[in-house]
DNA sequence: TAACAGTCAATATT
DNA sequence: AATATTGACTGTTA
């Protein structure tokens, strides 16, 4: 453990140079006894003759700078002209979708799970590995080598004759003909998508009972009003994160640039700075969005969504503002949540 | 049991 | 072709 402490404690900080690091042979050991998970085909390689499971690593990792780590990947990747599919699965195990949604959105180190923490660890660990791009391109000849043969093979016996949809029609593994045996992903026309937002607007979390009328109205499945409202919330809360550590950016001012630790950059946590906002003074760099919005919720009526879009002091972009008002009437409902049930007595904010 | 966190993987966009 | 979006699924959590 102790050696593995340091190969994980240089992921801190200094994400430039690296411990050398001797290559070991291809690791036949796949041992299969690697604890709880990892099945995936990761080289993972790097540090000293592989030691510790990812997992462990993760354990122990420092804080890291999620947004600097996925924006130092990006660079790479584009500057090696690397894609996010060969990047995802060889060195993530993650799908590409999965990877440019990361990449792009990145959640606070502080808001991750141990799950959620592991592909930056990966990324941090690939970025601090003096060869990561040299060993991505070979793979990526591999592959097109591999593909070059399939193709070669495959066109011995028909011909450049409009080859594609044939082959795909009968040489895949599967059925080809299987006529929508597989369910037809739901497409939510853009109405559609509207009038859930708004419903959204009015109820982050609607009612059995609202979901279903929402699903006969909009003539949905239930468990599509239900998976939408869950993907929106978590989707909204990301990019409200991302905003934040973008707007922060614009304002260069002398300020530490390690994310102060889990303060204000996060509006939709119960973690924010409800108790704490007294004088108002203390959050030096307060978000520049500034979360001072609990004082419109002062006046009493906490239904009157409506009142606040148009009190607080949100930001006058329209978008923005939408979410942070979204985010606003989520936080509300916790609040209620949580005042009903013990003691409904002394609530003042 | 409801809400989440992470992902997948089919589609959409670029 | 590569990258972005997003409904749904799986495993957790409380």
């Amino acid at each position: 453990l102790s050696s593995a402490e340091e190969s994980v404690k240089s992921l801190g900080e200094t994400p430039s140079l690296q411990a050398p690091r001797a290559e070991q042979p291809q690791s036949s050991e796949r041992s299969e006894g690697s604890p709880p998970s990892t099945p995936l085909p990761l080289p993972l390689t790097s540090s000293s003759h592989s030691s510790l499971s990812i997992q462990e690593m993760v354990a122990m990792s420092p804080e890291l700078d999620t947004y600097g780590i996925t924006k130092k990947v990006k660079e790479v990747l584009t500057d090696n002209n690397l894609g996010q599919r060969l990047f995802g699965e060889s060195i993530l195990g993650l799908t590409q979708g999965s990877v440019s949604d990361l990449l792009a959105r990145p959640k606070p180190w502080h808001k991750l799970s141990l799950k959620g923490r592991e592909p930056f660890v990966r990324m941090q660990l690939w970025l601090s590995d003096p060869q990561n791009v040299e060993k991505l391109m070979d793979m990526k000849r591999m592959e097109k080598k591999a593909y070059m043969k399939r193709r070669h093979s495959s066109l011995s016996d028909c011909q450049p004759v409009d080859s594609g949809l044939q082959g795909v029609e009968f040489s895949r593994g599967g059925s080809p003909l299987h006529q929508q045996l597989k369910k037809p992903r739901v497409v939510l026309a853009p109405e559609e998508k509207e009038a859930l937002k708004r419903a959204y607007q009015e109820k982050p979390y609607p009612s059995p009972k609202t979901i279903e009328e929402l699903a006969s109205q909009l003539n949905l499945k239930t468990s599509t009003v239900i998976n939408w409202f869950h993907n929106y919330r978590s989707r909204i809360r990301r990019e409200l994160f991302l905003e934040e550590v973008q707007a922060a950016g614009l304002v260069e001012e002398g300020r530490l640039v390690k994310s102060a630790e889990g303060n204000c950059c996060d509006g939709a946590e119960s973690d924010c700075p409800i108790g704490k906002s007294g004088p108002g003074i203390n959050r030096s760099h307060a978000s520049p969005l500034g979360l001072g919005l609990f004082s419109c919720l002062s006046d009493s009526n906490p239904s009157a969504s409506s009142t606040i879009s148009n009190s607080a002091r949100l930001p006058r972009d329209s978008s923005l503002r939408k979410k942070k008002v979204a985010n606003l009437n989520n936080i509300i409902h916790r609040l209620e949540k949580a005042a009903s049930k013990e003691e409904p007595s002394e609530w003042e904010f």
